[in-house]
DNA sequence: CCATATGTTACTCG
DNA sequence: ACGAGTAACATATG
């Protein structure tokens, strides 16, 4: 589920509750195969005393920097979640993971789907170097991405979810973005104008800000959606203009909003300012 | 039973 | 080489 606003949301809802400076006392794998690397007895004696010194995100995943030069990297896939729970707290459901935190915390890991993965390394490049640059980077080179996508006969939605090019976009604020931008999400990458590649990445930068000021975006409340390691769920959900918006009027000129199969993913979008 | 789901990757076919 | 389509990972919901 989480995209970049969601994972954000998750980050700095661990940094303020005081997550970081925190110690790894100890570590219960319940579910093996959500470790990617190393394997999960080798991680389990890896991670153990090992200081959380700062956690971060880049794209869609959250980087716990720890001592010893170690990076533990978690991707939350579709349905990943991290939370907080006291000491005492039993197993949670589909909890696949559980930290304790000097001694008196739990982080747990929990993913109903079990497409998260965790994984520990010290290079941290190996996984990141593929990514794309953030789109909410007040330094993001425009003139690179306008490239890549004069470049590409792929439709431009398809393009956008891909995480090489740009980090962070998924399904919902891909379709946002291109609401935002006025531009229809079957149109080819190498089609648009340089005013639309501007648009795009602006509209980008605002719906993604605004993901984030609205702590991500929830679309139901059971264990599937999004929510922070409190369990406290977005507002970002009553902000969007199109995504499952389908048979609405569009906001912006009253025309019915559709649905359609676009890069294998539901796309809305409004088939009439969108061109 | 069927379709669908906020992600990513590997594979096939043309 | 490229893009589109499909399946896979695995589970739950409507």
């Amino acid at each position: 589920m989480p995209e970049l606003p969601e994972v954000e949301t998750v980050v700095s809802s661990l940094i303020k509750g005081g997550i970081e400076k925190s110690l790894i006392t100890d570590v219960k794998i319940i579910y093996s195969k959500c470790i990617d690397a190393p394997d999960f007895s080798d991680f389990s004696k890896l991670i153990l005393n090992k200081k959380i010194l700062k956690i971060s995100r880049r794209g869609k995943y959250i980087i716990f920097s720890l001592s010893e030069g170690y990076f533990m990297l978690v991707h939350l896939k579709m349905t990943g979640r991290l939370t907080i729970t006291d000491i005492s707290k039993k197993e949670i459901k589909h909890e696949h993971i559980r930290f304790e935190l000097d001694k008196k915390i739990i982080l747990s890991f929990i993913d109903t789907r079990k497409f998260g993965k965790i994984f520990l390394t010290k290079n941290l490049n190996s996984k990141l170097e593929k990514l794309g640059p953030e789109p909410i980077d007040p330094h993001l080179d425009f003139n690179q991405i306008f490239s890549k996508i004069l470049k590409s006969k792929k439709k431009i939605k398809a393009l956008l979810l891909d995480q090489s090019i740009l980090s962070g976009l998924g399904n919902i604020y891909a379709d946002e973005t291109l609401w935002e931008a006025k531009i229809n999400p079957n149109k080819i990458s190498l089609s648009l104008t340089l005013k639309e590649m501007k648009a795009l990445l602006d509209s980008a930068k605002k719906v993604l800000l605004r993901g984030i000021k609205n702590k991500g975006t929830s679309l139901g409340r059971n264990a599937f959606n999004f929510a922070d390691i409190y369990n406290h769920f977005g507002e970002n959900q009553n902000f969007l203009n199109v995504y499952k918006q389908e048979k609405k009027p569009c906001k912006r000129c009253n025309s019915v909003i559709t649905k359609e199969k676009i890069a294998q993913r539901s796309s809305y979008f409004c088939p009439s300012c969108q061109r």
